[in-house]
RNA sequence: GGAGAGGUGACCGAGUGGCUUAAGGUGCACGCCUGGAACGCGUGUGUACGCAAGUACCGUGAGUUCGAAUCUCACCCUCUCCGCCA
């Protein structure tokens, strides 16, 4: 969320940076009209609370002195001015309502180094690593190979489940637990995150605060009868952890690192990879999250970009980095790198990492503040966050890249003790 | 799920209708004192909205009242005991 005087004093800023993402630019005009709608309701209420917060105190000295008969009068004014002030409040109520309902709707500012483009056509690549790994036979995608050895059954998942659900067995169950122990180990070892183990299912506020909510309801699960949501990613219960708090500037920095598993409703992907466990309903991910402060967030992204490409690069495994484009930039985010990782057996890139630095956006939602040393006044933070890896997506490239002529599956050397040193 | 106790500022803790402008303490910041420190003394110490005056905020939401931290109702959370359970 964007600070509502910032973007009352910023409207044309606001309104061609909305514009640049490629949506709801009459939002801002409805801003306009409701913001100064609600600023005049406030004037008329709060003088007419000043009032009657006043008039109460002569009518509690008129009744200590023993002329209660004095107050009458002024109680009867009073409920008057109270009638009013119902009314008012009532109103105004309804445009605050509709109000936050605008706010929460505008997206966060891209940053300016981001390329502004339509889509993820546009997105620009800053960096590719290693190559592609050369086969002296047609490499297969990860579903033949893993139906063949019989370690994928995406057939008795649909019967658990339905589609979009995949049952991993021996080898490919082991080595997706394989991958979160080394994630982990390498983030909080090498790379200095705390590793925390949140919840899987949170509440509104907790979904409001990182921006998945309100206008993102239908890409999530909920839990009939109460209210909670399954995480579609650690991003939510992670930078929730914060919320409500004011943290010390020297605590920041503060980095933390979750394996979860992700749900997601994918409505509106009907169709698209359909195969093979590209994109699931439900996944596994390990994440990073990082609390900096103004100045250090955007160092913070580079960073946090470069631990999860360690993953890879210790994997071997091919890829690239893109800036995504302005119109491709996910809803709550300032500026975002996607990592994709080369796969074979499809010949082509697929992201495998997504870093994002959502600057105050996600802070202000959640209250999430810190104290710089030696002032009074606390300011938000800024957050950041990126898969550090997808793991489910780590396994199937995995798959294909280390894929032999007799359809069995090597392993990259940094796994073997995570897999007993075999297969 | 049942019974009981409780939720007040960064923290502890007082406060059952109007000098509460939330006492007192701890912590923290700054200043004085000191060769330097401790002790002591003094000052300050939240958030949101608003250009400001000001308004709101004592778990959340409704209500009663001229006036609510304080009274009423519902809900949420924490603790203890019981039941159930991995």
């Amino acid at each position: 969320m964007l600070e509502l005087r910032f973007i009352r004093e910023n409207l044309d800023l606001v309104r061609e940076k909305t514009a640049r993402r490629g949506k709801e630019e009459q939002l801002l005009d409805t801003f306009a009209a409701t913001d100064s709608r609600r600023l005049s309701l406030l004037a008329e209420v709060e003088g007419l609370k000043s009032t009657r917060n006043t008039v109460s105190e002569q009518i509690a000295e008129l009744k200590k002195s023993g002329r209660g008969a004095e107050a009458e009068p002024l109680i009867a004014d009073m409920r008057r001015a109270n009638q009013r002030i119902k009314e008012l409040d009532g109103e105004l109520g309804g445009i605050e309502e509709s109000l936050m309902g605008v706010v929460m709707a505008i997206p966060n500012l891209c940053h300016d180094s981001v390329p502004v483009g339509k889509n993820e056509e546009d997105n620009l690549q800053v960096k590719i690593w290693g190559s592609k790994p050369a086969f002296n036979f047609p490499p297969k995608p990860h579903w033949e190979l893993g139906e063949d050895l019989g370690i994928l059954d995406f057939e008795r998942a649909a019967k658990l489940s339905g589609a979009r659900f995949a049952l991993l067995k021996g080898f490919a169950a082991r080595l997706e637990r394989a991958l979160i122990n080394f994630m982990l180990d390498l983030h909080t070892e090498r790379h200095g995150y705390t590793e925390v183990l949140p919840p899987f299912l949170v509440n509104t506020p907790s979904m409001t605060a990182t921006g998945q909510l309100p206008k993102f309801a239908d890409d999530l699960f909920r839990i009939a009868d109460h209210d909670l949501y399954l995480i579609p990613t650690a991003e939510v219960p992670v930078t929730n952890i914060h919320r409500d708090e004011t943290l010390e500037e020297n605590e920041l920095p503060r980095k933390y690192t979750a394996y979860t598993p992700c749900f997601r409703a994918e409505a509106g992907s009907h169709g698209r990879d359909t195969r093979g466990l590209i994109r699931q309903h439900q996944f596994d991910k390990v994440e990073l999250v990082q609390f900096t402060t103004p100045a250090q967030s955007e160092e913070a992204l580079e960073g946090l970009l470069a631990d999860a490409e360690q993953v890879l690069q210790l994997l071997g495994l091919h890829y690239r980095v893109v800036v995504l484009c302005s119109g491709d930039l996910g809803f709550s985010a300032a500026k975002t790198y996607d990592i994709e990782v080369w796969l074979p057996g499809q010949d082509c890139f697929r992201e495998i990492s997504s870093c994002s630095n959502f600057l105050d956006f996600q802070a202000r939602r959640g209250s999430i503040r810190y104290r710089p040393s030696g002032q009074k006044k606390s300011r938000l933070v800024h957050t950041l966050n990126g898969s550090g890896l997808a793991v489910g997506r780590t396994l199937l490239a995995i798959m294909e890249n280390y894929q032999q002529e007799d359809g069995t599956i090597g392993l990259p050397e940094v796994l073997l003790p995570y897999m007993q040193g075999r297969l």
